[in-house]
DNA sequence: CGTCACTTTGAGGCTAGTCAACGGCGGTGG
DNA sequence: CCACCGCCGTTGACTAGCCTCAAAGTGACG
């Protein structure tokens, strides 16, 4: 933040980090000695749209993490039936491919959600990077227990209500929602493939959620408007036995 | 495997790990200079007894990680309605407490299913270990991964019935099952904290797979008869369409 | 203006959870 | 020794939550 512009700015990696809206990039937090590690690391951003090729394919050999400048990218397996099941959705300032960072292999494809743009970051560049500045393999460490984290979330067995619940007031967090207003970078078929639930279900639920007057919404469009009975309902505070005994459809 | 017994068997922190039976320790594997920098951080085994104060409770602060000796410990979290949500079983060779590693605080609690052993790992003697000796960082990192995938392949919507063959599958392999016979350590209401399934429902699956002739089992040993359609159920192969339809309960 | 992707709504069925009851086993204590 | 208790495992009946199938409305785009 404090940090005066260098004469690296857009340096041949042409990453121009130092004028980089994301502040949350891992390159911008840290000591001095660990961003100019990171800097050395970054390839230019790069432009992926909902369509193009995916950045790596689930099987491939990992030849670069990415790190989110704009936009939303998901990472995503073909699981039973064909149908697609996302592990996760990344904004800016967020990793792709730390799961595979030390396994070689992906487990899974990432691609574009919308228009994104996301700096490249070259595992073998990384790697030797780790040795010299012990503070990115912190941060690489964060980020990774950060999904390990969330994906033992989702692996509760919550009601279709708690999840979509918790999914809407972690993303108005994570895309710094103002007055709980926030668009959805995503359809409601991908938000079904994350929380393990049917897109009509997801529509349902949304439908529920507006009658009951916790939010309104319009397409893609959110504005919570109760985020304290929205965060309640997320949490499992409300069991499943009284939830179903309150013969209240969707919400008290 | 092949190493020569030192003089530093029994050495001060007494964990003798050139004796140690298993295998799969990480004091065993890598570089010799490794294996040194591990023997370092190891501190003696200690013997945890089911009932027995845990090694650590959820939320506290991380003194150690521990590896697993003998035995079989698990950790868990309280979920909803006061119901016991465990996040991993560990066994001989696994390092207990790697997600809080880099949290500093523990997300779950880690008991002893049965009578185990294990040695402790102070975090802050690991800590400066990695600075020293990165292959150190690489194996943790390893197992960190492995359980990342564990956690997704958890929150995957699977039956019941995929998740129990996968469940028993893994397990069969982690035992090093002979002839497809090995003893869980776990009760069925342990497997179902795991598999997020209900008790009845693991007790009525183990029911209908020695039916089908997929395995025989009395109470805690099991015996694999048919390892080839056990895993073919754990894959969803045959989606859920195909199963219901099939209209045949728990195997074709 | 037709196509296509996305969304919404309705009807019905299946999976697995809940509730309840019982048998077996090991430990404890009279 | 046996009665008692608690834990574990099993089985049956019922139910609810969510998925599947189906159909129709909307908006973007060529």
């Amino acid at each position: 933040m404090a940090l005066s512009l260098r004469s690296n700015t857009g340096s041949r990696n042409g990453t121009g980090c130092w004028t980089c809206p994301v502040h949350s990039c891992l390159a911008r937090q840290g000591t001095e000695a660990s961003v100019a590690a990171w800097l050395e690391v970054l390839a230019p951003r790069v432009a992926v749209m909902p369509g193009s090729p995916p950045l790596f394919r689930a099987g491939a050999r990992l030849q670069s993490i990415y790190c989110v400048r704009g936009g939303c990218l998901k990472t995503w397996v073909v699981g039973a039936e064909g149908k697609e099941r996302i592990h996760g959705f990344y904004l800016p300032g967020d990793l792709i491919g730390l799961d595979a960072l030390w396994n070689a292999r992906t487990a899974s494809t990432a691609t574009a959600v919308v228009a994104s743009q996301v700096c490249v970051v070259p595992v073998e560049r990384l790697k030797s990077a780790v040795g010299r500045e012990p503070e990115i393999s912190l941060r690489i460490a964060e980020q990774t227990s950060r999904q390990l984290a969330m994906a033992l979330a989702l692996s509760a067995d919550l009601t279709a209500e708690q999840r979509l619940a918790a999914f809407l007031v972690q993303m108005a967090a994570r895309l710094e929602a103002r007055n709980g207003v926030f668009k959805l970078p995503m359809t409601r078929r991908d938000v079904g493939a994350y929380l393990r639930l049917a897109e009509e279900t997801v529509s349902r639920l949304f439908g529920a959620f507006e009658q009951n007057g916790l939010l309104r919404c319009v397409d893609k469009a959110v504005q919570i408007l109760d985020a304290q009975r929205l965060t309640a309902l997320a949490e499992p505070g409300l069991e499943r036995r009284q939830r179903a005994g309150a013969r209240s459809p969707a919400v008290a």
